[in-house]
DNA sequence: GTGAAAGCGCTAACAC
DNA sequence: GTGTTAGCGCTTTCAC
């Protein structure tokens, strides 16, 4: 049994095959009686249309792309990214779209699978992590008039680019609530100095810091050396002096503390806090206190732009902010 | 500047679209004159030829699809899972080929974007891993004459299915032997009972272990309590009767060890040792030895494999077997 | 060596 | 309501 063609669907059921693509496509031209019979064939003989051939047809694929760079391990360590795709591909299905991943490796000679899949016209519009965006795919993706979406800060400043990205500030206020309704008062913040001056998230997640204990008539402290959080190398030994718990802008910065302290041998008496979930958080003796991002909602939301892109709409954000819980 | 076509090209270079598609496949019945006319014509206004059409043209789509399971974290978690992905993409490119990757998540009602990819016909081969290989699988796999690769543990017991998997008991001969030149000789191998019975890989395991173990006189021990290899529990004091190191067959008993040591608080005197690396390794707090597989050379023989099927070649070996270091 | 024309499987504009 | 035909962008006979 080799594929079947709308043709021999069509020869089958005695009908002309733009009679059978009228009922593929659920044109109203059609009368009851052929309908039925038409479709009584499909199902009989599990007909599926070559979309390779309808998509050169309405010149579309069909198809929606997300790509990633696996050099980049973090994302996909991640458990919650696959929340991320999940939310990506409820939107593509309700759409009758498909969905494919693709890679796009840094410093590499020969052309990714992204470039190709750009250039050769393989998807209608591609999803893309921030960390992919530069003046190379840029150039690419609007050199092919290819709809695109960006996920994550936004680094690359360019007119009509869209993004979707956490709101750092709220999730950060959050946060901050949490560990003073916990009974904390000596929050310190840590992040290190070139992220403070270079990205945009760790500024939002340091400024809604900042409100929540201002709001409070608390101290802010912003904290950018490891040394000055542990007891033993600061030489305090007045703990009113030290934080109660420490906000980490992010996970490596979090684990540099596990590490110092068990090479200290003593854990520091602080809580700690951060942004987003990890599965290592388990396996750590201490309690890691972090606020969640509701990515699915994240995939979702991307999603349901880049269809707005694909299609034309009027009216579309710049960009769309992820509160979290 | 909209996408080009072969016409217009052809219409620029003064030749027939014939010419071009001639150019662009490499067929030597062209002048080295016309051949460099028309490559200066493309490469000025950057041609890419249409994969859909020129797929539609050969029936086929140059695209080679990889399927995974992302409510199985466990591969992704595991950075040299990426490690395969390059190896496939290696293979891929030399080949022309595109590759890309779809999902198949377990319990859905709606169709998985890999029954979409394998109904629709939108890739010519797909690599999945042997999750995700069972019954309605196959069978849509063999319905639509796809062929397909799998990777890892031959469960799924079918002839005419090609396997690349880790060679298991050689990984298991090779780590055994490296604990006994570390001067270890009370070795254990640690397994569930369930999976003793049921998974090939874990047999394999054991049975390297054995042979190992026996070549240099001495016991072997199966066990699979998480009890007896506990200092406690086992109302053993005598250590020359416990373990000096245990190996243990999945990551998952590694990790139940782990845990166990630290709820009682005191580190059980010997060492770990197991199959494969992982991210978390370098977080514990006790050394883990482990042997670790090539990934990279199991993707490229997966693809490898796989274009032998796609071409139809004969003498196509049912498995291969991967070595470890 | 090159061009003209048919065809891959489908959709859509136009007849009837 | 249904059939006919042209065309999506490409490859591939088959002429010349």
């Amino acid at each position: 049994m080799t594929k079947l063609t709308i043709q021999q669907i069509a020869d089958i059921a005695g009908v002309n095959k733009a009679t059978v693509s009228r009922v593929l496509n659920g044109n109203m031209n059609v009368s009851q009686k052929t309908q039925e019979k038409v479709e009584k064939v499909i199902r009989e003989h599990n007909y599926v249309p070559n979309t390779i051939a309808r998509g050169l047809a309405f010149n579309k694929t069909f198809t929606m792309g997300f790509c990633h760079d696996y050099t980049d391990k973090r994302a996909f360590a991640n458990p919650f990214f696959y929340k991320m795709l999940q939310g990506i591909e409820n939107v593509v299905y309700r759409n009758d779209y498909l969905f494919l991943m693709m890679s796009h490796p840094t410093g590499q000679q020969k052309k990714s699978m992204f470039e190709r899949m750009v250039s050769e016209q393989r998807v209608d519009g591609i999803i893309l992590p921030s960390t992919l965006l530069n003046d190379s795919s840029f150039q690419l993706l609007t050199a092919n008039r290819m709809p695109f979406v960006v996920l994550g800060e936004k680094e690359f400043a360019h007119r009509n680019v869209h993004w979707v990205d956490v709101d750092n500030v709220q999730a950060a206020e959050s946060l901050t609530e949490r560990l003073i309704g916990l009974g904390h008062r000596r929050i310190w913040i840590f992040a290190d100095r070139a992220s403070i001056e270079r990205d945009k998230f760790i500024q939002d997640r340091i400024a809604g810091y900042s409100n929540v204990m201002a709001g409070h008539g608390l101290p802010s402290f912003v904290v950018s050396r490891l040394e000055s959080l542990l007891t033993k190398e600061s030489g305090i030994n007045d703990n009113s002096l030290l934080p109660d718990a420490v906000i980490c802008c992010t996970h490596d910065q979090l684990f540099s503390i596990l590490d110092e302290e068990k090479k200290e041998g003593s854990p520091a008496e602080f809580e700690l806090a951060t942004f987003d979930d990890n599965p290592l958080f388990q396996y750590l003796s201490k309690t890691v206190h972090y606020i969640s991002i509701d990515l699915e909602q994240m995939g979702e939301q991307a999603a349901t732009l880049l269809f707005k892109k694909i299609n034309q709409e009027e009216d579309i954000p710049d960009m769309i902010r992820i509160p979290t819980s």
